[in-house]
Order: C-alpha cells, then structure tokens, then sequence
DNA sequence: ATGGTCGGTCCCCGA
C-alpha cells in the first residue's frame, strides 16, 4: 500500500499538478493538506475519472484537509478529537483495505503554524499538539497498523532547516515545539522518511520568497510517522521533488511511503 | 536593493 502526503496550497490552483501526480506517482491514499475550499467544492469529477474518490473537511479560504483513495475510506473521523470548540478543518482519519486484506488506518493533519511566537497562534499549536499526542496514544491502544501523514509545520531538528540560528525562534523550530514532537514519536511512531535517508539538508517545502526553491533552501516539515505495526511493514520512502519544480507549484512537495499491507 | 511570493478573499490576512 502507497501512502502520500502533500499540503498542496489550494486544490483549485493544483488540480493539473494534482492529477499528474496521482497519474504518475499511482499512490492508494493520498493526504492532501491547505485544500483552501469547501467539502461541496473539492473537484471530484476530474479525480474520479481517475479512479479515485474522496473524503474531505473543507473550510472556506483557509485549512481544508483530504483523504483521496482508490479503494473507499472506511470509518471516517473528521476532526481531531479533544476539543469540541475547534472549528479549524486540519484532520481527517479513516482506514483503508490493503492488497492481503489487511487494514490501515491513515490520519491526514495540518498542523497549526504557530507563528509569530508570544501568540495565541503558538498556544493554539502547542494545545493542538497535546491533542495529537492523546490521539495517538489512543490509536496505539488498538494495535492496528496506522500512518499519521501530514504537514506538521515542525522542523525535528538543526538538519532539518537549511539555516538553523535564523530559523532558531520561529514557532517551526522553537524547542517547545520540537519537544512536543519528540514526545509524539517516543510513544513509539517511527519517521518513515529517516528509516532509509539519513543526510542532512532534505525538504519537503520551500518558501516561495527569495529564490528558496532554485537555492535548495527549505524546510522538512511534512512527515509520515508509522505505527509499530506499520513500521515493520515499511519498504520504501522519499521525497518526491518533481511537482515543487513544475510552474504554479504548491510551496510543498509530495513525500510517499510503501508498507507491504 | 529596508524588498522579495503566493492564494483567497469583507480591499488585507495567513503562510
């Protein structure tokens, strides 16, 4: 099973890159992230003349979060669980059917920004965070195999960030956040990406200010964190640059994993 | 060179 993430910055603007990806790349569940639009008016014909269909928590303008799959999402949760009153659209879990007819429970998240630091931004990202760490311990409990893929919005560490001390205190870097993230993967999630690279200096996303992209300056800040049992299972994981390189790009790019499920 | 870039919009905000 081929699990992908991708915050692709409005799924309006991204649907030619959308659909060359999901043409190319032939992933089972796709994540996406910042689909920037309502549920109703996600562009479903194009993807289901694909083959794919589509779970969606849509918000207008901002956040917006999608599970698109080629086999139907199973028990479908949207929103993270824990607070009521959250009416920001940044999680959606359901589970998916896998070739030997085993299961997969696949969480896409957009994680709060958090920026500037000192607001109530960061106090929202550092709750919403809690939140995550109480869910996953929650999956955890079902012995199940299962991906949280998404746009964290969270540098792991120093090698992660093309220029660490001027990134030192954004809310991506902040040891606040980054101890959130160590607590995550030490109930016992793996970071698939870092199972087969170990190199510094690998994004995910480049800004599109000054020149990041051409100057392979970026950040790694969308991640695929694996369950035990998903972890044993894993067979490969990269990057994809391709669509970042592409005109009109998200400032994001695809990162994929395959589990033997 | 005190800027630079996108996307979605209650004409600025969030990233």
């Amino acid at each position: 099973m081929k699990i992908a993430s991708w915050n692709v910055n409005s799924v309006k603007v991204r649907l030619p890159h959308l659909l060359d990806f999901l043409t190319d790349a032939r992933p089972d569940v796709l994540c996406l992230q910042e689909i920037k639009c309502l549920a109703d008016d996600f562009p479903r014909l194009e993807i289901a003349a694909l083959g794919y269909r589509v779970e969606a928590l849509g918000q207008r303008a901002y956040n917006g979060v999608a599970l698109v799959s080629r086999e139907p999402a199973r028990a479908v949760v949207r929103g993270l669980p824990g607070a009521d009153d959250d009416d920001q659209a940044r999680y959606i879990e359901a589970s998916f059917g896998g070739s030997d007819g085993e299961e997969c429970r696949v969480a896409c998240l957009y994680l709060p920004n958090g920026n500037p630091v000192g607001t109530d931004k960061f106090t929202y990202k550092l709750a919403w965070m809690e939140r995550l760490i109480d869910h996953a311990r929650e999956l955890l409990r079902r012995e199940i195999p299962f991906v949280l893929a998404g746009d964290y919005n969270v540098c792991p560490g120093d090698e992660d960030v093309y220029d660490p001390l001027a990134w030192r205190d954004d809310a991506l870097c902040r040891s606040e956040t980054r101890a959130r993230f160590r607590a995550l993967v030490n109930l016992g999630l793996t970071d698939a990406y870092r199972v087969f690279h170990r190199e510094p200096h690998r994004y995910t996303f480049w800004d599109y200010q000054a020149g990041r992209w051409n100057r392979d300056e970026g950040l790694r800040i969308d991640h695929l964190l694996l369950s035990p049992y998903a972890a044993d299972r894993i067979a490969a994981c990269d990057i994809d640059k391709t669509p970042r390189g592409k005109d009109r790009a998200s400032d994001h790019t695809p990162i994929w994993c395959e589990l033997a499920l």
